[in-house]
DNA sequence: CTTGTATACTTGAGGTCGCAAGCATCGTAG
DNA sequence: CTACGATGCTTGCGACCTCAAGTATACAAG
């Protein structure tokens, strides 16, 4: 293997292309596929992501700081991202009977609606994207790479 | 694994653990190594993006509409991120005199510093998160497999 | 020379995000 | 019951990024 070539600095016997590109294949990907998403449906990738969680949850409910952790958003990321979905009406809120503190995040029914329409150009845009390059092999073998990263994750709260 | 739940759909056989965990791995990590860095040295990782690329090229300048392309950066985001640079006094003007259309960035001497500097914990940072979790062919293979994915990229021009 | 188009760069406006701070609620320990 | 720390959520603020528009320069065609 010919890694010593790119020796700008290899400093302890790796070098970074990992990294670099990683970094550059997400804003990349990234860019291309939001763009899409907006153009199409209006939503952001985030605004995606939450509704494919809202929507394979429970009662397609989920408390809003689980919701967060999962989408690896920040408390008052999570609040200004369900703002413009609620604005939407296709999330709603649902205060938690037994502790007032929590509040669930739901998807309404033009929600589901919403993101059933949202997914089949996402995933057939995602499929372009990565199909050509990737056998499914190697898509596999790169989702569980990136699945050892750390991330951080949600506890369940039951209804 | 519970990847089969998810099957609200798997549209051409693939499920989207990749394109999910390629997110969610970007903002985790992103977020860490972030952090370190400006607390470590006041560097963005596109400030510390842009000092790699800056002292990796001849003479330690390129074209400002290079670096964008290069870093994926809009021209205007180039623009206000050099700004900052040039404020710390790491980064300097320099204009073309073949093309007065164009400016180059270059790398001052003090740039040059913070920017080894920065290398020395921002490389020990990228280790510590993922030496770990990878050895080095499963490096080198994120690595390929990453590469694949499209990125702008620039010409150059000589001096 | 003049016009038109492409390129390089900057600026203004708007959106997204995190951090710090603040408020309300919960659980527990005194 | 009261006090205190932990938790869930929201808001003010600033950082960063993009898009659209505007300026200046280059180059080629008429």
């Amino acid at each position: 293997m010919p890694s010593q070539v790119l020796s700008t600095q290899a400093s302890s016997g790796r070098d970074f292309a990992a990294w670099t590109r990683f970094l550059r294949a997400y804003a990349a990907v990234t860019r291309e596929l939001s763009s899409r998403l907006e153009q199409a449906h209006g939503l952001s990738l985030r605004d995606y992501d939450v509704l494919v969680q809202l929507n394979g949850a429970p009662d397609r409910q989920m408390r809003r700081i689980d919701l967060a952790r999962t989408v690896i958003l920040s408390p008052s990321g999570i609040t200004r991202l369900l703002e413009g979905l609620e604005r939407a009406g296709l999330v709603g809120k649902h205060q938690c009977e037994s502790d007032q503190r929590v509040t669930y995040a739901v998807l309404t029914d033009a929600g589901v609606i919403k993101f059933e329409e949202a997914r089949a150009t996402h995933v057939a845009d995602v499929e372009e994207l990565f199909s050509s390059r990737f056998s499914a092999e190697e898509w596999e073998q790169l989702a569980e790479l990136l699945g050892r990263l750390p991330l951080a994750d949600a506890g369940e709260c039951n209804a």
